[in-house]
RNA sequence: GGCGGGGUAGCCAAGUGGUAAGGUCGCGGUCUGCAAAACCGCUAUUCGCGGGUUCGAUUCCCGCCCCCGCCUCCA
């Protein structure tokens, strides 16, 4: 099966086809940053990074943007609780996002455009200006814009909503009185005493930029009138998305984007993540119970991306054995393999057995389908580790499967750190543990390794000798 | 009410018109001085419920039940 991914404009199964191959165009919607963000949104972060490294794996040069919202009503707001200026509030939790970013080795986008930026403003400006020429938007008594969607047809077709159906859900301010139509949203906010010193000219008047008009001016800023892949959380189809296509189409003319990728939500014991319910994570939260960043992606990434996944520690638990079987041991499963592995390579084994084949890569092209994926790796992992136990392996294969290794690990980024150093005196007690099993004097043997045992050191005897490793932890 | 996603072993989770991947947990075993790791075996006659189509359905169709999410600025 060739590449194909479920577009949510259509509902379908749809063969991927970008614009200009090898090229691939991928706009994502990323933070707004006012807190630091939770496992929810890395959900989301974790998927995207994923599809774009599939894409890689399979050839294409994809071209990502990753927005940082760092001016809405949230920001503005906390920026006046703390007294300091919007910049100074938004500054630190951007710098934490990067962090978390690298925590779960989500690859960088290539342009991180924040919304306040001059030349971004301009271009919404610009953008708005367009609407209203062209009669879709108008500005309110309240002198803020309004898209007019009674103007645009296409208007709920993304989120295939019959806007005449829709329920009132007591989140529209009812003091909007001033839209022709409920359902009409802001492109430009008109400056109101709490917005304090945050705002910015514009023909209309002093105020700030809606928030959906961002986006639309940044993607196409960035990637051009068409894009070929639009990602974010399911809850973003509306308003959100459906906004930027009317934006977006409403200025340009042209179709927005060829596919619409969304991510189920992530649930936390089986419910929405709230801070009322008091299930409330940020990835600092779960990493500071001890979880590594490479468990949480593990975690995060090991079910279908269009399936909610429901996060529980007893899920961070399983997540931490299937990726080193034991919880105290630092050396992973697939890194004791892959030693394995790089011994078998380099002995004059020279028996044939079946190497790697393309299947976790055909896998995935049926929609990220990450647990087949996943599936074929382990399965992968015990019939070499099986054939390594009969002495059945060939050193040709061990590289061909170390090699197989390296290419779905670009996708996968599950590697683990670097090995420490042994500290001196760790060394020390390991050469006096060898020597007691050389005297074969089990007592002694045993005394050293709870003794490296207490000091936060595993051992393991193998048939080369014993192995010592550190426990897991946070990651260093 | 509308729009989505889902109900597969204790738990997590793939999948197919021909009779159930993988992970985790548990038990037994090989190996080991003991452990650990690795490997082997066992653990769903069955895929929410009821009909239908079919030689055959978990997979297709119809009806129903349950869970979760979205419905105007939450990924």
């Amino acid at each position: 099966m060739a590449l194909h991914f479920f577009n949510t404009y259509s509902r379908a199964l749809e063969k991927f086809a970008p614009r200009h191959p090898p090229n691939v165009s991928m706009y994502t919607c990323g933070p707004t940053v006012y807190s630091n963000a939770h496992i929810g949104n890395f959900r989301a972060y974790i998927f995207e990074d994923l599809l774009q490294r599939h894409l890689e794996m399979r050839g294409f040069k994809v071209h990502r943007v990753m927005n940082i919202t760092d001016v809405d009503d949230k920001t503005i707001r906390g920026a006046r609780e703390a007294k300091i200026s919007l910049n100074a509030f938004t500054e630190p939790f951007k710098r934490g996002f990067f962090e978390d970013l690298d925590t779960l080795r989500i690859k960088r986008a290539d342009e991180y455009p924040g919304a306040t930026e001059p030349h971004y403003l301009a271009r919404m400006i610009e953008m708005i200006a367009e609407l209203i020429k062209r009669d879709l938007a108008y500005q309110a008594e309240d002198k803020s814009v309004y898209f007019r969607i009674n103007k645009f047809p296409e208007y709920g077709k993304l989120a295939h909503l019959n806007l005449e159906e829709l329920r009132p859900t007591g989140r529209v301010r009812s003091d909007e009185y001033e839209k022709e139509n409920i359902g009409d949203f802001a492109l430009w906010k008109a400056w109101d005493e709490e917005d304090g010193d945050v705002g910015w000219d514009s023909p209309w008047g002093r105020g700030r930029p809606g928030w959906h008009i961002e986006c639309s001016a940044m993607s196409t800023a960035l990637l051009g009138d068409q894009l070929d892949i639009h990602c974010g959380g399911v809850d973003n189809i509306f308003p959100h998305h459906e906004a930027e296509i009317a934006q977006s189409e409403g200025v340009t003319g042209k179709k927005f984007v060829r596919y619409w990728m969304h991510c189920a939500h992530l649930l936390v014991d089986n419910q929405k993540m709230s801070k009322s319910l008091g299930n409330f994570y940020t990835l600092r939260d779960v990493i500071a119970k001890g979880y590594s960043g490479r468990e949480v992606r593990y975690a995060l990434v090991r079910v279908h991306y269009r399936v909610q996944l429901n996060f529980t520690f007893d899920g961070m638990e399983e997540s931490r054995q299937a990726l080193t079987r034991k919880s105290r041991q630092a050396l992973t499963r697939i890194d004791e393999w892959l030693e394995r592995l790089r011994e078998t390579s380099a002995s004059q084994k020279a028996r044939g057995t079946p190497g790697p084949t393309d299947d976790f890569q055909r896998v995935l092209d049926d929609d990220l389908n990450i647990s087949g994926a996943l599936g074929v790796l382990f399965e992968s992992i015990r019939e070499t580790n099986r054939a390594m136990d009969a002495n059945e392996l060939g050193a040709t294969a061990a590289k061909a499967w170390l090699q197989w290794w390296d290419e779905i690990n670009r996708v996968l980024a599950l590697d683990a750190v670097e090995t420490v150093a042994l500290p001196s005196e760790v060394e020390a007690l390991a050469e006096a543990r060898r020597l007691a099993r050389l005297a074969k004097n089990w007592q002694k043997s045993d005394e050293l390794r709870s003794e490296l045992n207490a000091r936060g050191w595993e051992v393991r005897d193998t048939k080369d000798g014993q192995k010592i490793t550190r426990r897991v932890g946070p990651e260093p």
